[in-house]
DNA sequence: AATGAATGAGAATTCATTCAT
DNA sequence: GATGAATGAATTCTCATTCAT
């Protein structure tokens, strides 16, 4: 029994909006429309095209009836789904934040060795990046918009990707692959090589590819921390 | 015939107002008033309002009203300085840029061994940085909301900034002390180490100080790069 | 067969809905439903709904949604029966003006003696109003808000109420118990007394009764038009 | 030194605008203009435009921008001079509530005889609100869309007004020229009295003159309350 | 008949910018 | 040169009304 809207939807359909479903934030934004699966499906909608036109323009120059548009509904639509602009920014860097995370738990399970988790916690968590280098520059250019709540859950959020990469660490660290470096601080040391990349991508892009950027800094970052054990380990590694 | 309103911009006099007097930029942002000094003088005054301001709420949320109060001027007058509110912004992230260079000639001049100049300006950078925390984070949310032509202008000085660095590392290199890395990633994997500490000050200013972030910070950094001979210098050298 | 939604309805069913008959207004106001007995109840459930909205945020104040939350119904089954939203104000302020003069005629029946007729309808007239009191103050503050056809009919309702009034005091005049007073403004300064109830409540009711108030005012009311004859009988009657 | 501005108000000034300087209510407004006799020349012509086009359409159809064209002005300007649209009704509702006060003291103090001070308040008071019949309308219909802050105030107004009427009766009672009638409810059925005037002046108009509306219910008022040696004041009064 | 999602016109409000003084 | 009142375009958000199901 597909509804009219829902078909003109549908488009958006088998896509994976798990990321609305976060029970910290389910109830943090309201709708006044009462289908779940509908409210889903228009906020994926929603949501998308406004990351489109954030990405553009910024949070403050884009005009909730650009979103509208580039969505292909009423500006009044939207404000059924969420209750101000403010929600839809929440909304998309939610989205944001989950994607940069998504391909890290995999990533860490694809292998029992720590040192190759590490390696490929990075390089998925830079392709990851790269696929999405405008949205991932707007949680940097955007986060400040939000209310301090709304920014409070953003950056949890951000703590639980960092948390994937750290526990590769702990694991080199504990099997003596790494040094006993300080594990915060490296995990950052990780993700901010990542973010340059979208960071300083106008620049980056210039002098060399992903796969060379990620190649590169995996050495740098590793050399900093591989105990002699740990560099054997590096040096037989597949890839 | 110094004016009454000259006296009140008199306390502004004496400072560094050479970033005002780039070439590239001079002829940038237009004035209607004639008198050089003063143009200096109240543009000097207006943009460290701004940037005071635009650090609390944000380029977007801050209004030309809220920023003449700063200054204690009324809005009206910012507009015989500069001909729109995007070149305040542009004026504002300027004077960033050139802060966060500030320093590094000097960091660079301050030794003749390459490795001790990089770590000076590493450690300089970090410290111009952390005393312009906020100001830093501005270069990263909001140089998208100049146009194409000052976004452009930007980006210019910060290469400028960049090359002292890579300077130094050219020199490592070309002594034996770094491994013949590529030269530009690496001041990005450096510069973006010191940005970080901006960038995620919420959670590093948590766990570190700025005197830990660098000295570790410098040892991941070095240890990806150093050569044996550069490991002696390293060791070896004042701190 | 009864469908769900009548059984819903059914309890409104049995109330007098006699007001929704009158030939003047039977046109006035469009349905797109052909079953008159459900009309009749629909618009019964949807203007008691609608006026206890309005009561409390006004007729602008309230939204076509919040009348059908309160009625237990979708907004769209609203337009179903009326045409638009003034539509329930006309059929509201009608029945608000209905409801005031709901009793007035077995008031003036009660008694052959139109001193005790007069005095009747006036403790009548302020009892409804008590018992109505934010409806009736409805129509001072929404009548505006018809268009003047509908306002019309509105006003046309009041003077039929009147005219109850205004028989009794003619009445009295012709039994020489009321002095020869001009009837319709001794009509208004005997309704507006009511009125005042309503109008003046949030002061009045702070430093007298219902009862007080209309033995008061009655006294008032009376002692301006009393003939000598007529003040005999009112001393004399019952109550 | 008159500026361009107050030129263009100029034709507002030489009103009075004592009503604007209220203690109580003067700083409940809030304006962004220093100035304070533009202040208040300007609120004196934008509510009093306010009030034309609120008594034509009524507070919640009338829009900012009708009430700016009907001041000749922009809408932004009067957005420096309150702080939202029902500050502009409060303002107004000040306004007529002062402007229905005006005349009662001088008419209070033309005489040393209570009953004559009494009959020129009602006589005073009818003639203000025929004056100015459709504001005194907007108290009844739009009290209630202020904020019940703001609503207090405007009707502790109210009550001030009432009271030169009370003293006028409690003046009457204590010579001896009124029976002892509870001043509040008639001082309430006075003013009622006069108040109809403009509530049913769709219908009074019809039926009668101001002129002889005082007179006639001047008499109903009376003749409640005068005692026999009232009476004989009243009956040998000049007019 | 009933639902409720969708529409889109319209309203309040803000603020960059101008300009008379 | 400086002021700050005035402008008006642009934006967010609401809600009466429609209409596919």
């Amino acid at each position: 029994m597909k509804s009219r809207v829902n078909s003109k939807v549908s488009k958006q359909r088998n896509v994976d909006s798990s990321w609305l479903e976060d029970p910290k934030t389910l109830g943090m934004v309201k709708t006044q429309v009462e289908n779940v699966d509908l409210v889903k499906a228009r906020r994926e909608q929603f949501v998308r095209s406004a990351i489109e036109v954030f990405c553009t323009n910024g949070y403050h120059s884009s005009t909730v009836k650009e979103i509208a548009q580039q969505a292909g509904v009423s500006p009044g639509l939207i404000y059924q789904y969420v209750s101000d602009k403010e929600d839809i920014l929440f909304l998309a860097l939610q989205l944001i934040v989950y994607t940069l995370k998504q391909g890290l738990p995999e990533a860490y399970n694809s292998t029992s060795n720590p040192v190759e988790k590490y390696c490929a916690c990075f390089e998925t968590y830079c392709r990851v990046i790269d696929a999405n280098r405008h949205a991932s520059m707007l949680t940097y250019r955007e986060t400040k918009s939000l209310i301090p709540e709304h920014r409070g859950l953003i950056m949890g959020m951000e703590l639980e990707t960092n948390e994937i990469i750290a526990m590769a660490i702990r694991e080199c660290i504990r099997d003596g692959f790494f040094i006993k470096v300080d594990v915060e601080l490296f995990v950052y040391h990780t993700i901010m090589t990542a973010h340059a990349w979208s960071l300083k991508h106008w620049r980056l892009s210039r002098v060399t590819t992903i796969d060379k950027y990620i190649e590169t800094n995996l050495r740098f970052l590793l050399a900093s921390v591989l105990t002699d054990e740990g560099r054997v380990v590096f040096d037989k590694r597949p890839s």
